[in-house]
DNA sequence: AAAAACACGTGAGGC
DNA sequence: TGCCTCACGTGTTTT
């Protein structure tokens, strides 16, 4: 009765398990539960065994719901408090992010993209050698990423480009250097 | 024992508790189990009170897995398979995503503003400011972090690679060339 | 009143 | 070896 009140403020605060977890470690392990604890024996440590299990676990459930938590509260739009229905709409606001990032990286790379058009400034068909040059940029020196164990990731090339490596989704869209002016 | 094989499979498939439900919701209730439901005196119906309580927590557990499970498919990096930290990548995925939709904003907005001041002014000026950002962002290339989480968020601008032009934006998953053998 | 969601303790199994 | 993660069934609370 006393709980329910701690139960609603659950997703609140930082709950404490101060004294349900001693009454636990103290009577729990030789009453109420036909498993004893073999390495009970040695002695009358209250905190051997499975009491230490109990109580690592709790810590393990409570992990879990705080960064469910801080999931919920970095989703903006939240429908429901149900652990499922947090994860079910973190999922489709990432979705959401992640098409409008493509989206609005292909605005900004045509806006790129015509503002180096403009300084060429006399010929618009370089534009479209440019994108040719995408192209034969990639099999100049590509991995395909195995990743090790994730078996879901997508089919993306990692490029290599000096002391770093690249995804090639993130090479769509090449500006030619030399459209620009010099280094000094 | 058997079930071992099939908890290996268990974030790989949909998994069905086709032929455990139907032992358990005919025989668990009233076998190994010391407590007695008290609607189960009613009559003989097996599917009564606890038993169909069993079988809808299974359905629950199984939905907020299925979900998870989702949720690490649509996360690019995930470095571990717990559930904890399936959730915390996809928190630092999240907030990475966030931020760097806000910068991109920014950076539009200047594409914006640099191709109309092209448009009616001079402009090698505006190429040589381009260039010093270039410089700028040259020396911060190291910003990545290995692992999980925590990339700093330097103003975006334009930078030169070999013969071409990338937006900084595109650098938000560069990789270090020496973390990428090592790491996981 | 019934269904859904939860926290809990517990045994199994994997490094 | 012990620690860690997990699924499970159960009782309780919320809707």
């Amino acid at each position: 009765m006393e709980d329910s009140n701690e139960y609603q403020w659950y997703w609140e605060t930082n709950r404490f398990y101060n004294a349900e977890e001693l009454i636990g470690s103290l009577s729990l392990d030789n009453t109420l539960s036909a498993y004893v604890d073999p390495s009970a024996a040695d002695g009358g440590q209250p905190s051997s065994g499975a009491s230490r299990n109990i109580v690592s676990e709790r810590n393990r459930r409570q992990k879990l719901n705080d960064r469910l938590y801080a999931l919920r509260a970095i989703v903006p739009n939240i429908t429901k408090m149900d652990k499922a229905s947090i994860v079910k709409d973190s999922i489709n606001y990432i979705q959401e992010l992640q098409e409008q990032e493509e989206r609005i990286q292909g605005e900004i790379a045509q806006l790129e993209y015509s503002r180096a058009c403009e300084n060429q400034a006399d010929q618009t068909s370089l534009c479209k050698k440019n994108k040719r040059t995408v192209h034969e940029q990639q099999h100049l020196s590509s991995y395909v990423s195995g990743g090790a164990g994730s078996s879901a990731s997508p089919p993306i090339q990692v490029i290599e480009v000096g002391h770093y490596l690249f995804l090639s989704s993130f090479f769509c869209h090449l500006i030619p250097f030399h459209s620009y002016d010099n280094k000094t």
